[in-house]
DNA sequence: TCACATGTAAAG
DNA sequence: TTTACATGTGAA
């Protein structure tokens, strides 16, 4: 038995996207199952793979397996099952699909050299006791080691929480009174914050009767999902909770994916709090060792339960009973790179392959979710209610050309200024929130109008004021900011746009008596900053924070009355299908944010076209109408959920070879759609994409529409194989992204 | 004729 | 992706 097994080689080609058998010398056969990494002879060298098949006859010559990888077990037949159907929908090779799902990179094994106190505790303190007053530097640093022990920090980490330098450890190590000791790096991010235990609460009616509702879905061990629509503050986390109790009676486990953005410690000590060291977290930064090792804790531990991001999809369970999407509506479940797969639609799957239940829950479904409900693929349930019966909080929306005609230049209107007063008098928080896209602060010079721009990406250079640098959002290129323009040498150069610095600062202006923070990517870069700004934040140290879609996720702020949008439309003039359903989820979350406590919360919408459905609807709270008037234009316009969408795009950095390519797989394209009666499928392009050039790469793509997605897929695949025998331009990328988000 | 560059097919 | 082999080119 174990003859011979069935390798995908690690090599992301299409001459070798197909199993390639080896045979398996004696000494490894006792190691030989599906999912596991080794080396095999390819061609004239070695290369890694992994096992996906055992077979017990060839007809043909054989290699010998060089090496298995005894550490474990990288996926079992479901996940390979999964990784097919992703390879499969998503039109991507089976080995990347499966490197998507196991940890990325090799088993590594992290180590750091971390500071150890020499001597025992009580001869520390002694020595503490007895040291030279002069180093007082020194004797604080011990005092800390002899009070934390077991923190394991390095001397840089030490050095900065006693705020002094490594070289006054240097000094203690010398001294014999400290040792420097190599350790393995085996993380787990959350330990060394301390808990509360929580119990279940007793649940709201509503919730009652949504927890019972998929307990009786649970119960039936078939595949099913559930939208779970709950308005902001309504508890939906409780009854993920107890519905997690439920899967954990049957001796099952749960997965919990949640928006990258809102992994965080709060989010984590929800799920820990009540089920303690049955759960594990799956970042997706974390690095390349350390998703390797928490993988290998949920295998040896009593893992039920892992929290995570996109990737947490593929945790490694065998006994799955329940998948909980939380935010279902969040883009960043989609992958932006190949595999291009949502995680959405991948667990969907997953639970279909292990009879398992998927939960969808959010405040403001995605248009396909919400449609799928209508027509009977999905079961809807609703938390209509806040908890306590809070009020929902009171939307205003505010006309900027009204504000700008009646002479008021500022970026705050009339009403949000006496808004944010009347909240600094009462000693009440206010959230101030800029939507990204948009609202980029760029460089231009006053006298020629010359703009910073990035040389190889179609945009304009972003400004950021700490450090003062200018840098593309999208090659990370950087540079500094120029005393003169680069073009006519006028100094006169300066930057605009509005940014949450320049929101910051104006705002300091307007109220130089209150504490003012701001939170976007400038700020939280240094590790922890985001949590300290969070929870100062949460403690009232500030009175008004400031910015991006990081503060719209589900935090709990209780003393938060007053939430301002300083401008809701910028999505909205985006050429996507999406611009009114980002729009309509956007407010509805920013408006979540307020009146979670005992007092009423107040929504300032401050806009250019307030006379937009989206806002309106926003204002309202009102999902239904916005549903209603959105899938309609949806129908109409054949956008998805009642079309599938493929987007190829092509790219080179010789724009001419790229616009070449294009034509000729838009001509394949439109000749393999005559053939087959393709009626119901579009194409539309080529054009030049909506951002025309990233990384010195010049951008077109096509765009295919069409009911059958299959038929999609088919088409796509053929006309890219005759793409190659028939192009000489092989160098021109191309790219398929299978249900594109956006049209980018 | 040799040394080196460039293209192309194949990998169990 | 790496590799071998085929084919092509220029200088000696
Ligand atoms: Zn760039
Ligand atoms: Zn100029």
């Amino acid at each position: 038995m174990c003859k011979y097994v069935a390798v995908m080689v690690d090599l992301p080609v299409e001459q070798v996207d197909k199993p390639f058998t080896y045979k398996v010398p004696d000494r490894l056969k006792k190691d030989v199952e599906i999912g596991r990494r080794v080396i095999v002879p390819f061609g004239r060298r070695k290369i890694e793979g992994y096992i996906i098949d055992i077979v017990e006859e060839v007809d043909f010559d054989t290699k010998d397996v060089i090496n298995i990888f005894t550490s474990f077990q990288f996926f079992n037949q479901e996940l390979l099952d999964l990784a097919k159907w992703i390879s499969e929908y998503y039109q991507c090779y089976l080995i990347s699909a499966l490197k998507a799902i196991v940890p990325s990179g090799k088993n590594k094994i992290k180590t750091k050299r971390v500071i150890k106190l020499a001597q025992s505790i009580a001869q520390s303190k002694e020595i503490i006791n007895e040291m030279n007053g002069r180093a007082y530097k020194q004797i604080e640093v011990l005092s800390y080691l002899v009070e934390n022990p077991n923190l394991l920090l390095t001397s840089t980490e030490l050095a900065q929480k006693v705020d002094t330098t490594p070289s006054t450890i240097r000094a203690l190590v010398d001294k014999g009174f400290i040792l420097y000791q190599v350790e393995e790096v085996r993380r787990n991010p959350c330990s060394h914050l301390n808990f509360k235990t929580t119990k279940a609460l007793s649940p709201t009616e509503d919730q009652q009767i949504a927890i019972k509702e998929i307990s009786n879905s649970l119960a039936e061990e078939e595949s099913s999902t559930i939208l779970l629509k709950g308005v902001t503050g309504s508890g939906k986390t409780e009854v993920y909770l107890q519905a997690i109790a439920k899967v954990l009676e049957a001796g099952k486990e749960t997965i919990v994916l949640v928006p990258e953005i809102s992994l965080t410690p709060q989010t984590i000590s929800r799920f820990k709090g009540r089920f303690g060291n049955q759960v594990a977290v799956l970042h997706s930064q974390l690095s390349t060792g350390e998703r390797f090792d928490e993988w290998r804790r949920i295998k040896e531990c009593n893992v039920k339960i892992v929290v995570g991001a996109r990737s947490a999809v593929f945790a490694p369970f065998n006994n799955l009973g329940l998948i909980i999407i939380d935010e279902e509506h969040e883009s960043s479940y989609k992958q932006d790179d190949h595999p291009k797969y949502h995680a959405r639609e991948v667990a969907i799957k997953r639970a279909e392959l292990s009879d398992a239940v998927v939960l969808l829950g959010t405040a403001t479904p995605s248009l396909e979710s919400y449609h799928r409900t209508q027509i009977g693929e999905y079961k809807l349930i609703e938390l209509p209610k806040r908890v306590d019966d809070r009020p929902l909080p009171e939307v205003e929306i505010i006309d900027l050309r009204e504000e700008l005609k009646s002479g008021n230049k500022t970026m705050f209107s009339e009403l949000l200024q006496e808004e944010l007063k009347d909240r600094l008098a009462k000693g009440e928080q206010s959230m101030i929130f800029l939507n990204r896209r948009g609202f980029s602060t760029f460089v231009q010079c006053r006298e020629c109008g010359h703009v910073m721009e990035c040389n190889d990406c179609d945009v304009s250079l972003t400004y950021h004021a700490n450090p003062t640098i200018l840098q593309c959002h999208y090659c990370d290129y950087k540079e500094d900011v120029p005393n003169t323009c680069p073009n006519c040498g006028s100094i006169y150069i300066k930057y605009f746009g509005v940014g949450t610095q320049k929101v910051e600062e104006s705002l300091k202006e307007l109220y130089p008596e209150a504490t003012i923070a701001r939170m976007d990517v400038d700020t939280t870069r240094r590790k922890g900053a985001y949590q300290q700004i969070l929870s100062s934040f949460k403690q009232g140290e500030i009175d008004i924070l400031v910015g991006t879609q990081m503060i719209a996720k589900g935090h709990d702020f209780a003393n938060v009355t007053l939430v301002g949008v300083i401008t809701a439309d910028t999505a909205l003039n985006l050429p996507d299908f999406r611009a009114g359903e980002r729009t309509f989820q956007l407010l509805t979350q920013v408006a979540g944010r307020t009146g979670r406590g005992d007092k009423e919360g107040k929504v300032i919408i401050q806009s250019y076209t307030p006379e937009h459905y989206s806002i309106q609807l926003a204002q309202e709270h009102d999902y239904k109408s916005f549903y209603q008037l959105e899938i309609g234009t949806r129908e109409i316009a054949l956008y998805p959920p009642f079309t599938h969408l493929i987007n190829i795009t092509m790219s080179n950095e010789d724009e001419d070879k790229v616009i070449k390519v294009s034509n000729q797989l838009g001509e394949i394209l439109s000749a393999e759609m005559n053939k087959i009666d393709g009626e119901d499928i579009m194409l539309l392009g080529p054009v030049q994409a909506p951002l025309a050039k990233v990384r010195g790469q010049y951008r077109w793509q096509l765009l295919l529409k069409g009911k059958d997605l299959s038929q999609l897929r088919l088409l796509t695949s053929q006309a890219l194989t005759e793409l190659k025998d028939l192009s000489t331009l092989k160098s021109v990328r191309v790219s398929v992204d299978v249900d594109p988000l956006g049209m980018l």
